[in-house]
DNA sequence: ATAGTAAATGAATAATTATTCGACTTACAT
DNA sequence: ATGTAAGTCGAATAATTATTCATTTACTAT
């Protein structure tokens, strides 16, 4: 039996990836680089991933799964659909000022022409109960009856944009901050 | 007299700059295929500018001004609040929908890490009126009381993921879609 | 212990791509 | 008309960087 691959090496890939990528920009992004910033060989780095481009990819599925978790792991069947929806969102936004460098890289790719189309569906397949939460809101007459991708927009965009300045600023929300800010999300959406 | 600068190989040149990084990313942007597309030389594009950082900085500050004054020109001093903000919003959310290559290109590059310092300043300080609109509406108790940046990033947020959204699905917005995406920002901000 | 297998190494190589350069062309002032 | 400063060209060059590979090392099952 053959020396297996180590988890921890892959985890250290992972995170220098996203590290890399996020200060000093993608196009700066060098195999040899990130392998150092990982503690290993350049070689080796090609053991685990096939190519920078499976790397990128490998990163961007992971990480974007582990977000979809945070969010839809805090959709528990509250009969308060107002107290479940705050919840969901407040775990998600706190999630994102804890882990702000797995979101910006994830926002920096899904448009960059670098991820496979069946990993954007992987992902977005994912997502589907997201949408049937927000369909029954609509149903129970609590949140505004438009066209679901819209407002997934807006909640989402609102968020994104929110945690590239607070990183612009390394701050995070204070509890006020973050109440003013699901009080915005909350008003968008409400009927 | 030497033979002048052609304005028009310029203007080639920024639209195929956007264009190329909007379809294939900026990892694949290749001054050779800049120059392809903007049907020049290679070498002319130096002639132009003398890097491929200067190149992109310089479209960058380009289209965000242009994009700046779409935002501030329909600041009109208008009595009416509300009307001046419907108006402000709706015809840069109509901007963007017709020229989407712009705002996407600005947005893929504020935080790629290629944009020098001094840029991102120059347009920054461009955007104090908003900021000064804001408070103002914030004084006659039309807005909420809370951190103008994080306003800001309600509202530029959920227009820049509209646009990717709707960019994706190659379509725009109906003239409903476009009130019903008004009206979410609007109860977002409204006290 | 030991053999077998795959991971690990990092220098060498292969590709890719930004930039330069010398020959040539053009537009304008005189 | 003519001189000239600058534009234009694209092949050649210089850099950069992804990827390979011959060799070594480490782990596991027997």
């Amino acid at each position: 039996m053959p020396k297996p691959k180590d988890e921890q090496k892959l985890a250290a890939i992972h995170l220098q990836t996203m590290r890399l990528v996020n200060t000093t920009g993608f196009a700066a992004l060098k195999m040899a680089d990130v392998a150092q910033a990982a503690g290993i060989a350049t070689g080796t780095l090609y053991v685990y991933y096939k190519s920078k481009e499976a790397l990128i990819n490998a990163v961007y599925l992971n990480t974007k799964l582990e977000i979809i978790d945070v969010l839809l792991d805090n959709a528990h069947a509250n009969p308060d659909y107002f107290l479940t929806f705050k919840n969901m969102w407040t775990a998600y936004m706190q999630y994102c000022m804890q882990y702000p460098e797995k979101m910006l890289f994830v926002e920096q790719f899904i448009y960059s022409g670098l991820i496979a189309e069946e990993v954007i569906a992987q992902t977005e397949a994912k997502l589907i109960p997201l949408n049937q939460f927000l369909t029954y809101g609509q149903q129970k007459g609590l949140i505004k009856r438009m066209d679901i991708e819209l407002i997934k927009a807006q909640m989402q965009g609102a968020i994104t944009e929110t945690i590239k300045f607070l990183t612009k600023q390394q701050q995070t929300l204070t509890a006020v901050q973050l109440n003013d800010c699901f009080a915005m999300t909350w008003d968008a959406l409400r009927r």
